[in-house]
DNA sequence: AGCTCTTCCTGAAAGC
DNA sequence: TGCTTTCAGGAAGAGC
């Protein structure tokens, strides 16, 4: 399931192969995946890929033809994955975007998403502004430490549901959430306004170590993300906590990790995560 | 405002 | 073995 590392891992694979190169096909199979935008489609043909961004767990790909400027958007989603084409091998009927390259590394991208949840979109300069500003908070690898401090202490809420609060805080979803906290020593369930500074100071820096050494490694593999080049992400065996309900926690610290299904799989060590050791 | 529930969707895994 | 059921999950929307 993409979330921040895997999203940036495919935004850096994509530049490496693409930027520079020019489209020659953009072609849309299923057009209810298409969000907004399908009717600029005739426009990509001839447009090159100036560059590539990622905002929270989607990665956009920014064209330009003579003076205008258009984007493509994949909302990854849980399922979905930028593949190039020789990494696209089963389940052909789910390539719901084509996108054909000249001139660069690769010949062809495609947006492939079994699941659909998720989508994919054509905006131009405006519409991706309005798209980004009402859909992605804070990127926990830029905010500054003061701004997070604000955001998590001026919450009336649970943490867990804060950091995967997409406007709130954009690229954070479930394994993350827990591979943090975990490393964090704070419960799923704390009450956000009730940290103190210096903990929600360890829990930025946290966040951003956690995040940086997933995408060192590729991001997580857990059940099936793919690079687009067919690569497994490598962290999931640095996963201290997900999917290892009942598994002794990695601390040593005799407790087995638990698992709340009513909060998303919260998966945790009440002894390690224990709110009597907040303060 | 924030929480919970529901819907979307299909492959993989578990159950029988 | 082969069929059926369950589960996984992000985001949006409804209702409280």
């Amino acid at each position: 399931m993409p979330e921040l590392p895997e999203a940036e891992v495919v935004a850096c694979q994509l530049r490496v192969a693409l930027v520079g190169a020019e489209v020659t096909d953009c072609w849309v199979g299923r057009k209810d995946i298409v969000r907004e935008g399908l009717s600029s489609l005739p426009w990509y043909a001839g447009s090159v890929l100036q560059q590539v961004d990622r905002y929270g767990k989607s990665v956009a790909l920014r064209f330009v033809k003579q003076r205008d400027v258009r984007y493509a958007v994949a909302e990854l989603g849980m399922t979905g994955l930028l593949l190039f084409r020789s990494a696209q091998t089963k389940h052909p009927q789910h390539v719901h975007v084509r996108m054909a390259f000249t001139g660069g590394r690769e010949p062809e991208v495609r947006y492939w998403n079994p699941r659909r949840f998720g989508r994919f979109s054509f905006f131009d300069q405006s519409e991706l502004d309005q798209y980004c500003a009402r859909r992605f908070g804070c990127d926990p690898l830029t905010v500054l430490c003061d701004d997070f401090l604000r955001l998590i202490t001026s919450h009336r809420g649970r943490l867990k549901p804060l950091l995967m609060h997409q406007q709130s805080l954009a690229g954070i979803g479930n394994i993350y959430a827990n591979e943090i906290l975990f490393r964090a020593g704070l419960h799923p369930n704390v009450m956000a306004s009730r940290l103190s500074s210096t903990r929600v100071e360890q829990l930025y820096h946290v966040t951003q170590e956690v995040l940086r050494s997933a995408i060192a490694c590729g991001g997580s593999s857990v059940k099936d993300f793919f690079a687009p080049d067919g690569t497994e992400g490598q962290f999931k065996q640095h996963h201290l906590v997900y999917g290892k309900e009942d598994q002794p926690c990695p601390n040593r610290c005799g407790r087995m990790i638990r698992r709340l299904q009513s909060e998303r799989s919260a998966f945790f060590c009440p002894q390690c995560q224990n709110p009597r050791r907040w303060r």
